[in-house]
DNA sequence: GAGTGGTCTAGACCACAAT
DNA sequence: TTGTGGTCTAGACCACTCC
């Protein structure tokens, strides 16, 4: 399955390359990209070959080209899709309020069976688990509760989550791959209750969210956020 | 050769003359469309040109090719994302599961202000409002409140939604161009919870929809759910 | 005017499917 | 073996931007 073909189109080649120097910082936001004429000799391929990367990227809204000007690196596209991978910290300095996070846990813990299994690693696989509560304005909207697979990101334990959020921290590390996730509600159960500062009556909105990255589950986190001031939005 | 005068380039003419055809039936899902030398042939282009559109056609799901044997039109495929435009009897039946519905309300009314602004129309606008209670084997898994712009579907009242959902027929009669959404939490309403089987205490997933077809707002829909029995799901 | 992307050609060789 | 798609070339002309 993850056999890589025997020979990969050079115009698959050129794609990857660009994508891996993007990611790689070689080219921020709104950069400029070299010209097709320029990858073409850089390749040593036709034009045509260049060219069908390039508008290929340009479908997928990694890039942006301007004609008679440049071919650009597009604006991260804000996850278009409900499930934002985009963190809340960042939401919520977009809304113009103030974000804070408190901390309530953080350790190392090796996984269990139940936990293995859902890491698909195997038991004892050493797993970091963080609990976070942020706050918009001082008003607390999230209890983060967030597993995360070691081997994916060696120094979780040491980040200060107050600065910089488990996402943040995660997104650099660990490229995403994918994202599965599913959204209920429920009643809030006490202790998550006291730390949004709700009845323990009131209804939640929870979002369950698992991510690959290299091919392993790189974290599994539950969102908790108060019914009556949250929820997620979107469209397409 | 004779440069084309093109103010659509000939590959974009390809594309629309597939697509025309396939969407008047001359080719149905399943069916091979003509090859790509055929294409040239008719189109007096290179099979370059002929190529990308078919490509493009590939890459956007409308088209699927098998190398050595043809190009075929793909099957149908609804929405992927989490806010299933999908009708919900659609989905209780993939899961093999039993559905019925029960129409609790059926009417015609004038936009108040409210409902007006909220469609883009003007006040006295005629609106249909339905209420349905939708039950997967016989449990109750969703109340959808539904406005409807009589502009986009006339016969919408004579419509018997027992058999087919007002999803299934306005995706027939209003092809979709944009969804906005939300999701809360919230506590059911009394009336809603009497609907659902639940307790007024118990926590219900929310989903509010609007949908824009032919550039007006074509729907607003409010989808209460029991938080212990549902919830959204998907990946990316 | 130089540089960029947008499009197109008329061939070519290959891998794979159907026969 | 024939027909199909998959890829690629080495040019070309055009529209547009930027200097």
């Amino acid at each position: 399955m993850a056999t890589t073909p025997a020979v990969t189109p050079a115009f698959q080649m050129i794609k990857d390359f660009l994508l891996r120097e993007i990611q790689a910082g070689t080219w921020k936001e709104g950069d400029a990209v070299p010209s097709e004429a320029a990858l073409a000799q850089q390749f040593n391929v036709s034009r045509m070959t260049v060219n069908r990367a390039v508008r290929e990227l340009t479908s997928e809204q990694i890039l942006n080209r301007i004609q008679g000007s440049g071919t650009y690196v597009a604006q991260q596209k804000y996850q278009a899709t409900l499930v934002a991978i985009k963190s809340i910290a960042e939401e919520v300095r977009a809304r113009g309020h103030e974000h804070r996070s408190e901390l309530h846990e953080l350790s190392s813990i090796e996984a269990n069976e139940s936990l293995a299994e859902k890491f698909q690693v195997n038991a004892g696989h050493i797993l970091f688990h963080s609990v976070i509560v942020h706050f918009e304005n001082e008003i607390a909207i999230q209890v983060e509760d967030r597993w995360v697979n070691s081997a994916l990101a060696q120094d979780y334990l040491t980040q200060n989550f107050i600065s910089k959020t488990p996402n943040e921290y995660l997104m650099e590390v660990a490229p995403l791959q994918g994202v599965d996730y599913s959204i209920e509600a429920v009643m809030a159960p006490k202790s998550i209750a006291d730390m949004l500062h709700i009845s323990s009556k009131d209804a939640c909105l929870v979002l369950h969210r698992k991510t690959r990255s290299q091919n392993q589950i790189a974290t599994i986190v539950t969102m908790w956020h108060p019914g009556t001031r949250y929820q997620f939005t979107g469209s397409f």
